[in-house]
DNA sequence: GAATGTGAACTCCTTCACAGCA
DNA sequence: TGCTGTGAAGGAGTTCACATTC
């Protein structure tokens, strides 16, 4: 195993979940102009400290100049390369009710390597359906869609109940990368990865969190 | 201050993270009419380690019996007076695109305490239409709205540009806890709660993983 | 005997302090 | 002098091992 410059392995997952931020903020600056940046600045914008930005890019072998700064252009490159973002990435969405149309529109899979081919439901009522420019396709044709597009992410936007077999089904035609917007946790071997997408969670932290101000007010009142 | 059986303060976020699964996990054991269960199936279905459950539960001050497992209906009661669920909370979503509309026929709001009271946008296309049973109303619109019902929670789910100024007016509304949709960070006060839902980042995560696989692959092969 | 509850060990991540370099 | 890059310290979360209780 030879020593490569930018080794992909071992970078902290909590690290590779921050880089697309970092994209993002690169891509502002670019599109301003900038072409140079501290790593003061693209933190803020990015809203972490720059001691972490700086501790994160060092994972991926670092391209700054010391005293001066970072070159947004070519530090943008870099992170897209580690995230894989100069491949493509054929995607499919399980389950057409409003999650699912919603994001069949949403325009964040249209950029960055992104690209939505095919769209699945199993209600007889969705399946022909025209939607955005695809059709919806009925469950059993996903094997013959894998194969075809080389599609590389599922997302599974189905209710709870169906959330399992759909992620099953992904696995079985050879999707190993599964985005999971059912309120539910779905069982997959370790060669899957499964990320989770849950609302309802979100919305109960945040409950918890206006409670604990609640109960802190009423314990600073009483 | 005296000491409180179930204090809710200093639960690691962690935890409090992993309680709506167990919630969940809870609700349908309950469906099906079982009446103890030990940590191990509750676990199970909830996707973790039976260990990270019981420790996650200790910090509520636990309510189990040794040698026997948990009663179902009190667990559930417990952990929803943890979360606040007793409660009700108000929630207005900012940005009828294709995501606003989909999250506003969302069936998760409805449930568990949450009730979305209020839909705003400041196209003057939008405003006006009714989605659902609510109207949509403009963003001068919001202090009015966040007093008369009280609002809790903030839903941002308006374009990456507008998130800013929409948090600045939740915040300045009273609104204290965020759930922020568009593929930016937001900045706020300390007193405000932010969470994140971010659809790219996690498909760029995916796309890491998928990435190091192949190159792994690839490394073995060659 | 069986399953919970928890201190202690361990792992992972963040922050600090400062060495290294233009 | 100014800003990056990083070893070391600190903090948070998870897993282990086992004491505890029914």
């Amino acid at each position: 195993m030879s020593a490569h410059p930018a080794r992909t392995r071992d970078i902290p997952v909590a690290t590779v979940s921050r880089l697309p931020l970092y994209l993002r903020a690169l891509t502002e600056f670019t599109a301003r102009g900038i072409v140079s940046l501290s790593s003061e600045e693209l933190a803020t914008a990015a809203g972490v400290r720059s001691t972490q930005l700086r501790k994160d890019l060092s994972h991926l072998g670092s391209h700054g100049v010391r005293g001066v700064g970072y070159d947004p252009a070519r530090l943008t490159e870099d992170i897209a390369a580690v995230l894989g973002l100069s491949r493509d990435w054929p995607v499919a969405i399980v389950g057409m009710g409003n999650l699912g149309r919603a994001l069949a529109a949403y325009s964040g899979f249209a950029t960055e390597g992104f690209r939505l081919v095919a769209l699945l439901d199993h209600d007889p009522a969705v399946i022909g359906q025209r939607i955005g420019s695809l059709v919806v396709s009925a469950m059993p044709a996903l094997p013959e869609l894998v194969r075809r597009h080389g599609i590389a992410i599922g997302v599974i936007a189905t209710p709870s109940a169906s959330a399992q077999s759909v992620a099953d089904a992904f696995a079985a035609a050879g999707v190993q990368a599964l985005l999971n917007f059912a309120p539910t946790t779905v069982a997959a071997t370790p060669d899957v990865t499964v990320r989770r997408v849950d609302i309802a969670t979100e919305l109960h932290v945040l409950a918890f969190h206006r409670e604990q101000q609640r109960l802190a007010d009423v314990g600073v009142a009483g």
